[in-house]
DNA sequence: TGACAATAATTGCCCAGACAATTAATATTT
DNA sequence: AAATATTAATTGTCTGGGCAATTATTGTCA
């Protein structure tokens, strides 16, 4: 569904051999066209909605949660588990669980079974908070989307996820070209 | 070609009315479903792909190549000015403009007709590394979009520029409701 | 077993952005 | 003209990420 269904595809060398595009040039480059300056700016302006829907003080920030919301699905427990699965740097993720410690979100309890490893805890409010990411997000986001039919929302997020799948293909080429 | 085109559309009752969505429910809400989650990791991928590829010592950042364009192309010459063209924050700019000016890309010049006001002026080695970025940016944007259609990119830019413009119609309500 | 490698968490040092307060200079208003 | 508002730039303080080093602990292997 993604590749394949186009004509003058080159030889397609290897197994996942993505056509080159030349959509943006230097000569006619402008920033209001470019899909990073319209994301940064989408981003902030959710990050913001986000935030002037969870006012009370002792409120997750937007960069929280995501690490909340999977500790409170059990998606992990531990600082380099979640980490992982914020796809975020271990020591943004101590400094992150710092600030929701301080906001007595979660609590850090030392494994006994290996000494290296801390489990993290949601606490009452940590989980309360936790509960209520998904309707804020939802909303949000779903906001964001007015006037979108079903379909083209469809249509968006598999652009993103190709967006992401040649980020990916990018980076695990990076190190041997260029 | 937005959004009159779809049947079922409420009575419209104002200039811009967009029909709600739910696309996102809290039940069922998932971070990979998200068009904020998968934003937020385009973005960071390519950052990193445009300073793998900006490598010499004393190049600009991603984030600093926006501001270098705009005063390459004279879209801005003040602190305020370029903050406002790249919406940012005038104090975030002041402190850009110190990792600029200490890179040896630009330079401060009191204003004479206005005291209050610092004109910014590209050094030489600034204006070489303005010139260098609608290449790296059309590039590294082209390599991410491998695989897509003329079609689909002009598409994935309406989505983008629709919710933007839903964000700003949300921003502007902010205030009184909520 | 003892040296060495791998892993977990933390810390320091950067850059980055938001917000609030401050200072200096210019506009406006009475 | 004097008081007041507005604007430009800066600074302080906070959250947030990335990268590199460090420390403690656990695994591995000769």
């Amino acid at each position: 569904m993604s590749d394949a269904d186009n004509p003058q595809v080159p030889p397609a060398s290897g197994d996942t051999e993505r056509r080159p595009v030349d959509f943006y040039r230097a000569e006619t480059y402008k920033a209001e066209e470019s899909i990073g300056y319209l994301m940064r700016r989408i981003l902030s302006a959710v990050a913001q909605a986000v935030e002037t829907r969870m006012c009370e003080p002792g409120s997750p920030t937007f960069p929280q949660w995501l690490p909340l919301y999977k500790l409170h699905v059990g998606a992990a427990t531990t600082v380099a588990e979640l980490a992982r699965a914020c796809e975020l740097d271990a020591g943004a993720m101590t400094r992150l669980l710092d600030r929701l410690e301080a906001k007595g979100l979660c609590r850090r309890v030392r494994s006994l079974e290996d000494r290296r490893v801390v489990n993290i805890e949601l606490t009452e409010e940590g989980r309360a908070a936790a509960q209520e990411v998904p309707y804020v997000l939802s909303r949000v986001q779903n906001e964001h989307l007015a006037g979108f039919t079903r379909e083209e929302w469809e249509q968006l997020k598999g652009y993103l996820r190709r967006i992401l799948d040649n980020a990916q293909a990018l980076a695990a080429r990076g190190d041997k070209n260029d």
